[in-house]
Parts: structure tokens; sequence; C-alpha cells
DNA sequence: AATTATTCTTGACATTTATCAAGAAATAAG
DNA sequence: CTTATTTCTTGATAAATGTCAAGAATAATT
């Protein structure tokens, strides 16, 4: 599975110029916890950025439920596979807390890239970041062990641990809840 | 690890007005078997599309000689760490055959963007192809089995088992050479 | 607050994959 | 073509992680 958009979203909003530009096209909107975002098998139109609460992709594998990514306070999340092919997507988005996000349609985005390709530029710088954690990733789940991949997920992200039920991460670091458990038994 | 420019070149090479300007900065070259195209440690600052033969990206984990990409022809390849950000890379690039390619420069690259911003539409489109790829990768690590991450890769490129040496083969799929050989006796 | 449902932990055991070792096969070098 | 080197295969064994089950802890519902 995959990670998406795993990069805080300060790309996007520190850079003055398109600051502006996003204002109009985003959306303030807000989420209870284990509200659906997004479901899988309909085309998603639309990327977050969370300003508040948690938020994860998954997907069934026969019956298991996976979880590929998290997304906390200055992050982004999507459907990636369907927002960037616009067709229907394997993954649904659901809140973990209650969630505030700022929300921007693909149909938007691409209105701004048309405009002017000037923007085409902050696409690609976009995706280059949210590649290279990907590529961080990937060298993870290659070859480090379940005890190695738990303590790099710690060090990122600690607050995930405090914040989010152990079987999700569990299942994002490709182990079972048991294993899971007895790896933070052994590192108290 | 990771996957490097996994996708094949087409994007960049199918399209009438890219070619044109891809051609003035495009450079043919020749490599024997087991040439050195990039070394761990310097900065990247080309990518290749592969016309002919191939190589693969790795680098050394403790030791441990660990293929993260390889690419045949009509596939690019590149320290993307390095490439992308212009800093030191923890890959090597090396050829496994007698390797024909169509060498980019980053610089010439960059330039093309500058040049007009619309060509930063292909670096954009490039990204999202080959982050794809990735995400299919990361699913691939992330839930199935030795065997299954086996079949998988057959499936794809079915070709690398024979033109491979079958230890880089085990490090990609992150296996041992043993478990890769054991699975190859059974399937057969 | 009490009850119910879900999640987490722990143990016993099974399965997968790794490690080590040695000979066979393939490749490279003379 | 012969020899040396590297890689591949196979077996025995060990380590890591998964599965199943049951009780404890936590969270959700009434």
């Amino acid at each position: 599975m995959n990670s998406f958009f795993e990069q805080n979203a300060s790309l996007l909003l520190e850079n003055p110029e398109l600051a502006n530009v996003f204002e109009n096209i985003m959306s303030f909107e807000k989420f209870p916890k284990h509200a659906i975002l997004h479901e899988a098998g309909k085309i998603c139109n639309n990327m977050y950025i969370i300003t508040s609460g948690i938020a994860r992709v998954f997907y069934y594998k026969e019956d298991k439920d996976i979880t590929c990514h998290f997304a906390a306070e200055q992050e982004t999340i999507t459907s990636i596979d369907s927002f960037i092919q616009q067709k229907k997507s394997k993954y649904n988005i659901e809140t973990l807390e209650d969630v505030e996000v700022l929300k921007i349609s693909h149909s938007d985005l691409q209105n701004v890239f048309e405009s002017n390709p000037k923007y085409e530029r902050f696409g690609r710088l976009f995706l280059q970041q949210i590649y290279m954690d990907l590529v961080e990733r990937i060298d993870d789940l290659q070859l480090h062990s379940a005890q190695e991949r738990y303590e790099t997920l710690f060090a990122k992200k600690p607050y995930l641990f405090q914040r989010v039920a152990s079987k999700h991460i569990a299942s994002f670091l490709s182990i079972t809840p048991e294993t899971l458990s007895r790896i933070r038994g052994n590192t108290k």
C-alpha cells in the first residue's frame, strides 16, 4: 500500500503567491470522529489539508482493514490513486478524531494549473516532496524488521501512538496487533 | 529503498512538442557491462533513458548490497534522491549488460522548465506517473509474502529473471538468495 | 454509572523466512 | 580450453513473526 501526500502542506501554504490563489479555491470544513471523507469505489475529487485532528487512508485486502496513510495537522490527505488519475479508488478516508480541513477540488486545482503554467511548478515540487517520502517508506519496508519499523515511526510521529488505535498502527507497519503489542512491551 | 523512475519514458519521448526540446538536450552514450554510471557520495547530475540493456540502482546497507531499482529498454534511471534535491546520493548506478542511453543533465532540464513554464507540466505528469509506481511497490511490500512478491515481479518484468543475477532480484524483493532459490524451485 | 462491544495483551504453538554450511553450477579470467 | 571465482542450490537449524484463544483493559452505548 502506500503513503499519500505524506508531506506537510507548507509548500502550498507558505508561498505568498500561491497562498492567494489557493485561498480562493479552498473551503473550510468540519467532520466528527469516524466520518468517512471518501469511500472506495468512487472517484476522489478532493484533497484535504488537515488543520486539526487526524485522519487515515485505508482499504480492505481480503476482509483485513489495512491503513496506508495517516495525516495530522498541517498534512495533506486524499485518495491519491483516484485523485491523480480521476478513476475509481480502492481507498477509503476516515477521520480518527474530530477533524477540520481545508478542501481543494481536483477541478479547481486543474483550473489553477491551466490559468497559468507557472503554477505547474508547485504541483511538480509538491510531487517531488511526497515522492521522496515514499522512497523513505519503501526503504523502511524493504529492509527493516518489525521492531525497527516501529522505532522509525515512533521517532517520526510519536503522537500517533497516543492518538490512534494500535490496530491501525499495526497494519500501517505491516505487522499484526499481537506483534505490535509485544514490541511495545519490550521497549518499556 | 525505493524505486526510481520505475516508469517507461514514453511520456517524455512520445510527445512531439517535448521530443523536439529534449532532442537538443539529450546525448547518446554507451557503457560496457558492469560500468558505474553514478557513485554514492556524489551529486547525481544526470538522468538516463535506457535504449538498450539493463542497469540497476543499489546501495550498501551494513555491507549488504541492496538493489532498489532495475531499468531496461524504454525506462529511466537516476539516483533519484540526489537528482531531485541535488545533494549527495546514497545510491550507485551500475550497468548489468552493455548499455546504451540517452542522457539528460539536471541543469539542462531545469533550463527547459525555466525557459517556458508550460514544460513544468510534463515534469509534474512524469512525477505523477512514477509516484503511482511507488504506491504499487509499497502495496506489494506492505502486505505480500515473499512468494507473492516474486510472482508479482515475475508477472511485471519476466525478462529480469533471465537477464539479471538472482542475488540482485532477491535483494530487490527483500528476501535472501536462498529463499528466492527455493521459491523458484517450487514454482517449476 | 452500568452494560456491551471493541481493542489490547499474553501465552502456546505454527509458519515463514533467515542463517550457516557445503557442494554444484555458472561465469569470468588466464 | 582450463582454472579460478562467484553464484546458485539444498539441507539443517534458528529466529522472527503470525495465528488462535482467552482474559484484561478500554471505549462506546444505553
